[in-house]
DNA sequence: TTGATTTGCGGTATCGTTACCGCACTGGTA
DNA sequence: TACCAGTGCGGTAACGATACCGCAAATCAA
């Protein structure tokens, strides 16, 4: 005998099936006397409610899926880890699907999510347009965008779907704010060649706004801030031919816009006999757990994964009761770590000159200003 | 209206339900006709059959649950991702649950997989033994362990689970005949404090053994090279204490039983004035991406995580079936990189002498030897 | 032409659970 | 005694899909 049944309950305490029933969801009118002996009876026989039978019968099957390109991907993974997290706070269960950025794998995923009947999904969008994503929102499905902000749809725009992402402009206003203490008026932006990425492309254009809020970085040499090489991983070429760039032009601080560049960088860096934090200070987007292990450890930007999940669930939850739900942009936090220190030959830096012993993993947290999302004046 | 149900489907066919039915599942005696008019009008009401309603009848809910302690720890995300993977091309769905190590979670979510009446789980079980996966056997409930080997349960044995896991013998036995023939006599083990984890308690006695194949590697001083400091992740004290013990006994190189650990310590090493795979070679466990990255490219001994979630699934495929399966470990692989050079004052490593330059991410796959695994003579 | 077989399809019980209806019994009031 | 409200519980119809039974019509053999 495999599983027992709400049948076998009651046969074994001598009561109907609503009886039990009851017992199980304190609905309707039953004697103490009654719900205890029917406990008793559940926790003798193990009994536990067929939570697709039941959600058959309530329209509410209490799962969420979540949709994101690669579950490997530690960014993603602790997304995943606190959308999961939060959902379970409110009882229900997570469908964790990992696309790979595949349409068809993505088709047969959200087609099992249809057949489960879930009541909501968290998705993180593909740049292009997902024909997958519309048949949930052709099916009435409440769906949230999370992470990226989705190009507008084939039909016009994206929707009435609520995004929830990182306004990378007040970790970047921090970030260059303190690298202009530290004395670097040179300041690079690595960003990738994925230019059809509206998120990279967002953190290149805020960078330049931010950085030119500072005449004396503004000049002639670090007008184009933006370095875009065919940023293949891997490639030595590459690396190389990045660590000419910025020597070429004077460049003293860079800032990564994506985290795996900074990691591979690094070792050409360190290769070409730079000390990361004195000859060069670096940021990067993204706290990595590995970012605060390494030595130095690595001054970030970071995107506060854990309240994008927990923002993402809320706004979820308030669509699936029916409230109208929207937006929302999560500040961005500048870190700073071992890899940023005062800029060479700079009179700058007096609290922490060079060669001053840091702790491993002391952070100095910086916070992005507060103030208005996107308006500028 | 939400969702389009089999009926809706009859009605603007004009056939009945039952004909519907045929026509999805390939079943039963129907014309050709008919079947197309039914796909027809299945494509036109975007119409998807419920998973739950179908699960509920065929006594299969077509879903496996998958155990792991974190999603976050890349180890653990990389096996989900083998692991879903390979179910989905069995037509399986994963249901990924991350018990955090806590019992009372592990709990909640095993009661979650058990009210979907899961086909089977794989579980990553935690050292001590758990009274939430006992719950799951006691339902009769196909399960196979994965990657640790849990110690014997309150009832004497593990009982009839297989598992799934990796043989640390050929990957170390690599490793450190690779390390002896690059000129080292010294070799240290560093292990974790929690000698109650089963796998490193493995890992070191397997070293041990391997160690001692080399008569001149064996010395008094070597003979116990398991360090365990009090190693709290961060600790800088900790971190120094290392350096100094590793100085005084001579050590031109060491094997990290965990990759946290290599990690941190490689900073602290390079602090130390240390340039690793010159003045000190390192090899961790488990090949993280990063490792490959990191300049200089860190030496593995690899897991084969992808297979072992392919070997995990149809391990689990056949004791669903109702077949006899039995456990299996994996080879483990010596992967040399740049942290790994010849001894310093060594005349050995002809083929690759000091200065000589690495190609970055260049590989050396050294596989471990095939044998019988587990039996020594 | 008759009987047997095959083909195509509809009706219905069933899976496990909950919501609703309604019956029997108790106890209080007129 | 008759009436009524309240309590405790059982019976049953759904939820959506499938498997089985069985009925017509078509096809075939004798």
């Amino acid at each position: 005998m495999a599983y027992a049944t709400i049948r076998d309950v009651a046969r074994r305490a001598g009561v109907s099936v609503s009886t039990v029933s009851r017992a199980l969801n304190d609905s309707g009118r039953i004697s103490q006397e009654t719900r205890d002996r029917v406990r008793q009876v559940i926790e003798e026989l193990q009994y536990v409610p067929d939570s697709r039978a039941r959600s058959m019968h309530s329209l509410h099957s209490q799962a969420v899926g979540l949709l994101i390109p690669d579950i490997r991907n530690s960014y993603f993974a602790d997304l995943a880890y606190s959308v999961q997290h939060e959902l379970l706070r409110h009882d229900l269960q997570t469908l964790i699907c990992t696309a790979d950025d595949r349409p068809d794998q993505e088709r047969t995923l959200v087609g099992n999510l249809l057949g489960q009947h879930i009541d909501g999904a968290i998705v993180v969008p593909s740049p292009s347009p997902s024909p997958a994503v519309d048949r949930l929102l052709r099916q009435g499905i409440p769906v949230v965008y999370i992470d990226r902000t989705p190009s507008a749809g084939p039909d016009g725009q994206t929707g009435r779907v609520p995004v929830v992402d990182a306004d990378p402009r007040s970790g970047l206003r921090s970030a260059i704010a303190d690298l202009h203490a530290q004395g670097h008026r040179r300041v690079t932006l690595i960003t990738g060649s994925l230019e059809d990425s509206d998120t990279l492309r967002e953190r290149r254009r805020v960078f330049e706004r931010e950085l030119s809020r500072f005449p004396d970085m503004s000049d002639p040499q670090t007008q184009d801030p933006g370095i875009r090489l065919g940023w293949e991983p891997g490639s030595t070429a590459r690396n190389a031919r990045l660590a000419a760039v910025l020597k070429e032009r004077g460049t003293t601080a860079v800032v990564f816009s994506r985290s795996q560049d900074a990691i591979e960088a690094l070792g050409t860096f360190q290769g070409a006999g730079w000390v990361i934090g004195r000859d060069l200070s670096l940021v990067s987007f993204d706290d990595l757990p590995i970012f605060s292990l390494l030595t130095p450890s690595i001054s970030v930007i970071s995107q506060q994964v854990d309240r994008m999940g927990a923002v993402s669930v809320a706004t979820l939850l308030r669509l699936m009761k029916g409230e109208e739900a929207r937006s929302l942009r999560l500040e961005t936090r500048y870190i700073r770590r071992q890899s940023v220190g005062p800029s060479p030959g700079s009179a700058a830096g007096v609290t922490a000159p060079p060669g001053t012993p840091v702790l491993p993993n002391g952070r100095r947290v910086c916070k992005g200003q507060p103030g208005g999302t996107g308006n500028d004046p």
